[in-house]
DNA sequence: GTGAAAGCGCTAACAT
DNA sequence: ATGTTAGCGCTTTCAC
């Protein structure tokens, strides 16, 4: 295997010392060079190919240039939750942002047996997103190591993380009240696992804070969760579809839910919006591309991706001084999906 | 900032040496460690919190652990591809595998700045993924350096690289013929850029192949390519609901483009299948989802990352002699959008 | 304007 | 059974 060039080969080829080539790399405005050694340096560079290890750079200088993002499992696998679409549109855009920064991004799926809190120590990351995943116990290691973190849909408590979050409790209201708005009384509510305080239980507040404003009563029934896909949808659509009172109305907490249910009751004879409403949340292109097109919660996964990349940046440069909790808003796209009854 | 516990630490809380640490930690069998040593060693670990630092063991043993993965960008921006989820899927399995062996995955998009080849020098990868790119002429100094590199979806010249492909130009044909076998014979071709020569490029010429078969001419008219999004596709179906002669059928080279273009025709008034019949490619859940659901030449993404992961170990422990190049089959989903005319 | 040398946190060859 | 020490490739302080 050849013999991968290094600093010290450029500075004998150069004729000069590591220490200059390193000021060199870096365009180190506070060291005076002489202009025909930085050519000389340049070429040697060129000529041989040499290419800075950044490994060898972060362990100088504590800097890796890594930013960690550690996303949910598909429940059952330990496979990350790719097949929403929200989460693909969310990572290409933070790491079209970090790249434009000179960072690389680490992905992660959720690991039962190494928390992110390890990863992020572990890969000496100089920063790491965590999405819709709880706050770690041992998350606080990260700030005392200063290593900037950002939680992105996750219910914290207290307000010593950064995070980015969208209304869902006001989402789960909105949507289910534009339901009750277009005569609507029996609604089911289909999300992810209810397990934990996160956003599928915010959305289910606010879906059952619609529900008792106008005199309805929640009947348990009417609540299904599981895994979030596709296929627990066309589940739920055909649990639904054989219900003794059938809900008129279904609130799904993610598109692709959404998508599943309408193909679920489908199979069993009933379409979406003639028998059963249906409105989702998300509103990627799966909405729009949906028949009947889906009327849905909408949220901007890049605008989150962007805000996310901003806090990050922030407590890279400032500190754990400028910890900030956002909350991004939501509005309702109304598209065919949805009948008044 | 608190000072990050390391290897000295331990040794010192536990009154052994760093080399005695790193024995312990790294569980060699060729040295024999006293079982109350260990112990102690342990509990220190365990009670300073340590966790090694990977780059610093990557720097001394030659080995991040670290593998790259890096797909095409969304034409317009910088952006990465994950609209198609062919490359969630893709992305989410190998990650998994990756993950459950020790590695973790570097994620970039394509950089105009900086070729995967850089990035893999520059992060000392122990192996990179390079997904529908050209082979770029640096590659070589990768094999060179010893650096696993599997092409997926990318066609090469000659076979220095392992690679990972499917039989495109035959999905193609199959595509193409069960159209014609339908009774179609003006059958348009709607795929990604066709510059250079890859996938796009292998599957519209199964389609031509299936249509001189048949002795059905080529019409230049019917062959419309641009970004894979379901943006162009909405664009594509609507230039073919504009054509004077229209087109019965319509081959689309993924399945997020088959959806804009059912979008596209259905905004001018033209049904699936009923006006115009169509064939997608990559049959992942979007095709069932599709109403009326999408008949698509199908692909195993889950499959494709497992087969690449296998090809980049099998060169990680033995070498570049195990260089493999693979095609894996691809069959007909037939379901509602083609119509018999 | 440039260089020597100490470290960053770890591994591994070699001693003991 | 354990310790000493020389790197790994880079940055940075301090000297010249």
């Amino acid at each position: 295997m050849a013999h991968r060039i290094n600093m010290k080969d450029i500075a004998r080829e150069a004729g000069v010392s590591v220490a200059t080539v390193s000021y060199i790399i870096n365009k180190r405005s506070d060291q005076s060079i002489a202009p025909d050694t930085v050519a000389r340096v340049n070429e040697a560079i060129k000529k041989l190919g040499y290419v800075p290890n950044l490994g060898a750079r972060a362990l100088a200088n504590r800097k890796t240039r890594l930013i960690g993002l550690v996303i949910p499992q598909a429940e059952t696998g330990s496979r990350m939750m790719l097949e929403n679409s929200f989460y693909g549109e969310f990572i290409a855009v933070l790491e079209e942002v970090l790249r434009q920064s000179g960072y690389s991004l680490l992905l992660s799926g959720e690991d039962v047996n190494k928390s992110y809190v390890e990863l992020a120590r572990e890969r000496a990351l100089d920063g790491i997103v965590v999405v819709g995943l709880p706050a770690d116990q041992d998350a606080r290691l990260l700030l005392e190591e200063n290593i900037p973190l950002v939680f992105v849909d996750s219910y914290l408590e207290g307000n010593a993380y950064s995070s980015v979050n969208i209304q869902d409790e006001e989402g789960g209201y909105l949507a289910c009240d534009y339901l009750i708005k277009n005569g609507h009384r029996n609604i089911a509510f289909v999300s992810g696992f209810l397990t934990q305080e996160g956003v599928n239980r915010k959305r289910f507040r606010g879906y059952g804070k619609a529900l008792s404003e106008n005199g309805i009563g929640e009947k348990e029934e009417y609540v299904l969760s599981g895994r979030i896909s596709y296929s627990y949808g066309i589940e739920a659509g055909r649990q639904i579809a054989a219900m003794k009172v059938r809900p008129t109305a279904v609130f799904a907490t993610a598109d692709i839910l959404a998508l599943g249910i309408m193909r679920g009751l489908k199979s069993e004879g009933l379409r979406v919006p003639r028998d059963v409403s249906l409105i989702g949340f998300d509103d990627g292109f799966l909405a729009m591309s949906a028949e009947p097109s889906l009327t849905s919660i909408h949220q901007d996964a890049g605008q989150k991706a962007r805000v996310t990349a901003r806090l990050l940046f922030a407590q890279m440069d400032k500190g754990a001084a400028c910890i900030e909790n956002l909350v991004l808003p939501l509005s309702l796209t109304v598209r065919d999906s949805v009948r008044r009854i």
